[in-house]
DNA sequence: GCATGATCATGC
DNA sequence: GCATGATCATGC
């Protein structure tokens, strides 16, 4: 083997397609998949170089096809009811922190290597071997002017934090599309550069956010119009989440009749808190639809407080599909994806006696601990649940006469965050269970999601 | 008043 | 047709 022979893009794509369609054990010339192998997805990148470029493994400081400027990357999506997306962030180069310091975006290590990305994207299956899943397609990456307005903020945040000599408080939701991941083993490994300041640093990597890349594949799969909230032009004077806070702010104090004649919201539709904010961003899709939001892992949600200073209603998120849950570990599962480095857009909407009037936003992301101490309970013992069998508890004759089923699902009073509740249009409305119910027999069941608990929610909006 | 199970209303 | 965001209704 030697340098990489491809002289264009149009070489590199076409030799790519050689590999198209074909599973990773197929292409493992090296049997880098064998024994301890076989679970390492780190191997399927060099499987890719090797069995499909012909070249070998490096890790050189310049890209992969050094002559075309071009870094190769092996990524896996997944295909959900919810459509494609990436299985987890890309990786790029290590977090150098003496070298950081002295770099700006422009000039960092990081943008000489990154800026062209060529994908090699694989199928994810859940539960299976890497060897069994295929190559799909590919496509080569550029970054959007927009993009990189929204990169060199990002670079700049986790930039400022070393040289303030706070590197030890970088986290991954300080940024919106290039983050600082952890790296190395059990993501708490501390960096040389620890003992040079003094303090706690974590070895990290660059990456691009999942959220960031997932937007990328679905344009490139789907034909869905993905609307987009600002300019690159705005990006340049200021950050992402003060445009959005800027749209939205002039509406506080509104109230929900005159947001309704602003933005000609006429239905009594449930969703017409979520309509008032799209008026508010000038958007007429979906807010959490937006390019922005997808990329940058915003997640919108509506709060209501009522004249009493209360929230009525727990939060709900989508309904998980039983079977898939009892297979899925805890960082892969629906679950910690929807919480984990999301940043949430709270709607707040006050109760004034009359109507509601709208409050403020408050941007909340979950803490750490409470998702995987918390979360993760709730989420184990869900999964037994469903792994066991015992789901029905027992049964209840309303006065009207119309019988309840009782389940064993993890209940409001046994964690303060979290528990599981019937998400569906009605208890026919099921999904299939992957055990028998033991005692009605029952192969599917009224689908379920996690809800946030409301106090948990009210106790977020009093900090600060 | 709250926990729990069930269901509504819209929009894609 | 059904996912989603949201709300209702009973009874302890």
């Amino acid at each position: 083997m030697s340098e990489p022979l491809y002289k264009s893009i149009d070489e590199l794509i076409k030799q790519f397609q050689t590999g198209v369609g074909k599973k990773f054990s197929d292409l493992d010339i090296n049997h880098r998949l064998t024994g301890i192998g076989r679970k390492d997805k780190g191997v399927l990148g060099k499987i890719v170089e090797e069995g499909v470029f012909h070249y070998s493994v490096n890790s050189r400081p310049e890209a992969d096809f050094a002559n075309l400027g071009i870094e190769l990357k092996t990524s896996g999506i997944l295909r959900t009811r919810n459509g494609v997306s990436f299985k987890e962030r890309v990786p790029l180069n290590n977090l150098n922190y003496r070298t950081v310091k002295e770099q700006t975006f422009e000039d960092s290590d990081m943008w000489h290597k990154c800026q062209k990305l060529f994908f090699a994207l694989y199928e994810y299956l859940e539960g299976k071997d890497y060897g069994d899943m295929s190559l799909i397609a590919s496509f080569l990456h550029k970054f959007s002017e927009a993009d990189i307005e929204v990169m060199k903020r990002d670079y700049k945040i986790i930039r400022d934090k070393i040289l303030n000599g706070e590197a030890h408080t970088i986290s991954e939701t300080d940024t919106n599309y290039l983050a600082a991941c952890t790296a190395g083993s059990g993501h708490g490994k501390l960096d040389s550069y620890a003992r040079e300041v003094n303090l706690p640093v974590k070895q990290r990597k660059f990456a691009l956010k999942n959220g960031y890349m997932t937007e990328v594949v679905r344009r490139l799969f789907t034909n869905e119009d993905i609307e987009s909230i600002v300019k690159a032009s705005e990006l340049k004077e200021r950050s992402l989440e003060e445009i959005i806070l800027g749209r939205i702010n002039p509406y506080i104090g509104k109230t929900e009749t005159q947001l309704k004649e602003m933005f000609n919201v006429t239905a009594k539709s449930k969703s017409r808190y979520e309509r008032y904010i799209a008026g508010m961003l000038g958007v007429s899709g979906q807010v959490n639809k937006t390019d922005e939001f997808i990329k940058g892992g915003f997640e919108f949600k509506t709060v209501r407080i009522e004249s009493n200073g209360k929230i009525e209603q727990n939060m709900s998120f989508p309904y998980f599909d039983f079977k898939e849950i009892v297979n899925q570990e805890w960082e892969d599962s629906d679950f910690y994806q929807l919480l984990a480095g999301r940043k949430y857009l709270f709607a707040i909407f006050k109760n004034n006696g009359q109507e509601y009037v709208f409050d403020r936003i408050k941007m909340w992301h979950i803490p750490d601990n409470i998702l995987n101490e918390e979360g993760y309970k709730v989420f184990s013992e869900l999964k037994n649940i469903l792994l066991s069998g015992n789901i029905v508890r027992g049964f209840k004759t309303q006065k009207n006469g119309k019988v309840i089923r009782l389940n064993n699902f993890p209940k409001s009073a046994s964690n303060p965050y979290f528990h599981v509740r019937p998400h569906a249009e009605d208890r026919e409305d099921t999904c299939d269970l992957p055990v028998p119910d033991k005692l009605t027999g029952l192969t599917a069941y009224t689908k379920q999601c996690f809800w946030i608990k409301k106090e948990y929610i009210l106790s977020v909006l009093k900090e600060n």
